[in-house]
RNA sequence: GCCGCGGUAGUAUAGCCCGGUCAAGUAUGCGGGCCUCUCGAGCCCGUGACGCCUAUGGGCGCGGGAGACCCGGGUUCAAAUCCCGGCCGCGGCACCA
């Protein structure tokens, strides 16, 4: 289904066009993540943007892993393989990947040519002593050096003649610049991989590009024509303007998007990763639903077309989103009432035995009632259904009930908390004559015992039900329990099965 | 503290760059109806930002006046849109990305 109607709405919604794309012949865009956590809606918006520009010029779109500090923010060796997942679960698909830390030679080359040419500068000064002098725009006396010392002073960084702080690697910037944050900013430093190993290259290098220094390069290298990124990167471009200035390169276009939350959802990779270490055992992992991760919000049930609608209705505006989930839901809802298939759960539940019916009785039930998605079979040999506890209140009220595709029943008695009832002939129209209510029910033959397990807030609320035996055979799929909620099936065990609810 | 961005209905946002088409769009919410076996789903209709009147259910905004997109002022025939000031909120200011 999806496919026309998300074409039609994006032509409706349109995305705006991109700067300047005459000039540069064909448009290619990058999604650059750092894989020490699983990506956000806020990256997966930066990805979906990037990838769907690319596709609207009939350009390149890449894949970068930016992952040059082992240190602070070590990668997580299996991000690498989950972004790419989230990326694909996305309907994301890219022309090329890199890994920026198998590309240092790179970085290396280019920072002794702009050494060379006098727009960088071995700085030996401690952090501090350079600060000072940076708040009030003097220079340090490495920073005029000639570039034979430079050069000299970058292979012994290489070489490991210095330790950790001993020297960093500048960009030579204007010293007057307002922000002090742009004046002559970082581009390596070392790093001690004996003591901080690189998930993928280990202790082979001690002398690390920052982000602005790799990202710049790769930017000019990879050919780059449209850089779409969260505003919280604005002085970055600035910065990285220099590097380009001495090189005479020519700058991307650039795009800054505003950052995204949604109400009531962890988003901070830091506050997520703190939350995991300090309370393993509370949370689900890094798709826990009370995340804001990709992985998350797959996991209980939000589809991806889903989100992809959402982040093109966001669109490039450079203001804060913040989306409710009531908003999510209601998108996801939409799509998922025509796609998924259709269960029964219960929750709170009463038996209901029901007399006059011959036995044993098949019931076929179908998955979808406009969409062919297949159908289920139980054979009864008892007559004894569950229902829901408010479901049989009302039902004792009425006098009776209809189990939804199933039949029509009349209440007869009640003992002990069980509900006894007569089959009644007919269809759904006497129960409507009647004003019964029309329920879900499994029987309980064929009943497993479900946790459907809800996220409010910062609690991960456990609803004790019981479903249909089918649930069984469901494992990752996207339901919709009828009267009850969207969800996913998240866990088959022999005795029991997990839910995770989305939204009602 | 220093740079930068923003403040539109209960909520989330569109529109602002290029002033009139905005008595302000969309989604959600809310109200009602329909319903193909979900009345906690779906579909349809209505309801929303200001003012006035009201028998409080709702009604009226045709011409003129007033009012209407944080507040106050200004420019203009004309401002949600441009300018100035204020208040509030957010982001950046790492040998992080």
């Amino acid at each position: 289904m999806s496919v026309e109607i998300q074409r039609a709405k994006e032509e409706k919604k349109g995305l705006p066009p991109l700067p300047n794309v005459e000039v540069w012949g064909c448009v290619c865009t990058r999604f650059a993540p750092n894989p020490d956590f699983a990506i956000h809606l806020g990256n997966a918006r930066a990805a979906i943007l990037s990838y769907e520009y690319a596709r609207m010029y009939r350009g390149r779109f890449v894949l970068r892993f930016e992952d040059t500090d082992p240190r602070i923010k070590t990668p997580l060796p299996e991000a690498y393989r989950l972004i790419e997942e989230d990326l694909r679960w996305l309907g994301i698909s890219w022309d090329e990947e890199y890994v920026q830390s198998l590309r240092m030679e790179l970085y290396y080359d280019v920072v002794k040519k702009l050494l060379a040419v006098g727009g960088a500068y071995v700085d030996l000064c401690p952090a501090h002593k350079f600060r000072e002098l940076r708040n009030v725009g003097k220079p340090c006396p490495h920073r005029d050096e000639p570039p034979e010392t430079q050069l000299e002073r970058f292979d012994k960084m290489l070489e490991g003649f210095y330790s950790e702080g001993e020297a960093v690697v500048r960009v030579k910037t204007d010293l007057s610049y307002p922000d002090p944050a742009v004046r002559d900013w970082v581009a390596f430093r070392i790093i001690d991989t004996s003591k901080h190993p690189h998930p993928v290259t280990g202790d082979k290098y001690i002398v690390w590009p920052t982000y602005n220094f790799a990202a710049a390069v790769d930017d000019h290298l990879l050919g780059i024509t449209h850089i779409l990124r969260g505003r919280e990167h604005a002085v970055n471009t600035i910065k990285q303007m220099f590097i380009y200035k001495h090189l005479g390169w020519r700058y991307p276009e650039v795009i800054n998007f505003g950052r995204v939350s949604i109400e009531g959802f962890i988003l901070s990779k830091s506050k997520m990763k703190e939350l995991l270490r300090r309370f393993e055992d509370k949370f689900l992992g890094i798709d826990d639903p009370r995340f804001g991760t990709i992985a998350a919000l797959r996991r209980r049930g939000i589809l991806p077309e889903t989100i992809k609608q959402l982040i093109l209705e966001l669109g490039v505006k450079s203001t804060d989103a913040t989306v409710s989930w009531e908003n999510i839901a209601s998108l996801n809802r939409k799509i998922a009432d025509r796609v998924c298939k259709r269960v029964f759960v219960v929750e709170d539940p009463v038996k209901l035995v029901i007399e006059g019916m011959t036995l044993p009785h098949e019931v076929t039930l179908r998955f979808h009632p406009a969409q062919d998605l297949g159908t289920r079979k139980y054979v009864l040999n008892r007559a004894e259904v569950f229902i829901t506890r408010s479901d049989a209140h009302e039902a004792l009220s009425k006098g009776g009930l209809r189990l939804m595709e199933f039949t029509n029943v009349r209440i007869v008695g009640n003992e002990n908390g069980v509900l006894r009832g007569k089959a009644v002939s007919g269809g759904v129209e006497v129960a409507k004559e009647h004003g019964w209510g029309i329920v879900q029910w499994v029987p309980v033959e064929h009943a497993v015992k479900v946790v459907v397990l809800k996220a409010e807030g910062m609690r991960l609320r456990r609803i004790p039900c019981v479903g249909e035996a089918v649930l069984k055979n469901l494992a990752g799929e996207v339901v919709q329990m009828v009267r009850f909620g969207f969800g996913r099936v998240d866990r088959v065990e022999r005795r029991a099965v997990r839910v995770i609810y989305a939204h009602p």
